[in-house]
DNA sequence: TTCCAGCTACCCCTTTCGGGTGGTATCATT
DNA sequence: AATGATACCACCCGAAAGGGGTAGCTGGAA
């Protein structure tokens, strides 16, 4: 049987070619060649055929989500597989939305890439562990456009959020209490209850989660 | 002569390994070795020596000003070339004030970049066509740009950056001290200075200025 | 009505932090 | 030989933070 037959999709030189050359270190794999664009993209595709096509998500013009619904809409039998750099649930909701056969951070290492595009081939989808869990906490709180900040926001309060706005840009206890009114008691309880529903257990963690899922932010 | 000893340093294996394909087709590169940290990189070159770097802007933990900012100030023969997706004024500033001998965009065609490493390793600097029009723009806009963050780089040494970025990800001073391998004392002693360095009494104080200032960044 | 979530405040207790001081060792520069 | 910068380790002490629990007060939902 002839080998796979594979087509990057990505506006950079260097990660085009990468993968190229990577790609093509595995015996079964028969062609590769590299699109810059959306655009380029679709001229080759009535040129020549694919079994799978490698997508970046950001890209100058129509971007890998929408390039993929087009793909699968025209040619479904064609594999798409994101390869990206975002794990945001939002992303990885939207490109299977949009019909792709799997999600992969591109910090996936060499052996990993050949063996997923493999499996992809073979009917099989495949996403990135490293996105699944926030998948599934985006896809409980509503199957809808939901995020993880989404998610937090809803859990948190108008007042927790207030001091954990204060925590993050660097106040104590002490000075959070003086400027929200309370006594330095109350405030500690309240951060009890934001490290509970944030799943952390120390202020700086505290700030990393807040900061990540853009529930709040510095104030200069 | 022998070839030129290159060295890639980029958190993502894709990049590092696309990079490692494609520079040794040509005939006069020794060797490509890829480092996924700034850490790994320091760590390689206490046992063996480069011509030339290829490093990443955007990395965890300690990112790619600041290691071309070490590397220099200890190796200041082995070139630095930085290679990003970031065409600002501000990072090319950063990184020429750090030091570094090139800088050039990842869309760069293969051909290019290894032309671009010879340039740079026969002691001619480069940046990148793309980027040298924004530069002089930004210089005309106003030379105010962020002399802070110039001015906390040179203060902070190594250790007590990979001790911050650290901090900043909510580890626990045990906990720092577990990862880095030194007594919870010493990592005390080196957060006093670290603040005192800062002009800051606390750990979330630190962890405002160290992520406004772009000292260090999350680790996902 | 009852029930619950949110807000407030206090208790006790342990751990962690931050400041201060002291010391040793290394290395490059002077 | 001396100096300064860096890295390392140790001790003390008081302040801050964190974990547990209890409890009164609201206002809206079941």
């Amino acid at each position: 049987m002839s080998g796979i037959r594979i087509l990057v999709v990505d506006d950079h030189a260097i990660v085009r070619e990468g993968l190229k050359a990577l790609l093509e270190l595995a015996e079964d794999v028969e062609v590769v060649t590299g699109a810059c664009s959306s655009k380029e993209c679709f001229e080759l595709l009535t040129k020549s055929t694919y079994d799978i096509i490698l997508m970046d998500l950001k890209m100058p013009g129509i971007d890998g989500i929408e390039a993929t619904r087009l793909i699968k809409k025209v040619y479904p039998q064609i594999k798409v597989v994101v390869l990206t750099n975002y794990d945001d649930a939002e992303y990885v909701l939207a490109a299977i939305k949009a019909g792709s056969d799997g999600y992969v951070l591109k910090d996936v290492n060499k052996g990993d890439l050949i063996r997923i595009v493999r499996t992809v081939v073979h009917n099989q989808s495949f996403i990135d562990p490293e996105v699944t869990g926030k998948v599934f906490l985006g896809l409980k709180e509503g199957a809808k456009t939901s995020s993880d900040r989404d998610h937090f926001r809803s859990i948190l309060s108008y007042r927790e959020l207030e001091i954990l706005s204060h925590v993050v840009n660097g106040m104590a206890n002490k000075e959070i209490a003086a400027a929200v009114c309370l006594s330095s008691d109350t405030v500690k309880t309240h951060l009890k209850k934001i490290y509970k529903k944030l799943g952390v257990g120390s202020r700086s963690q505290a700030i990393k989660i807040a900061l990540q899922e853009g529930l709040v932010h510095f104030s200069r």
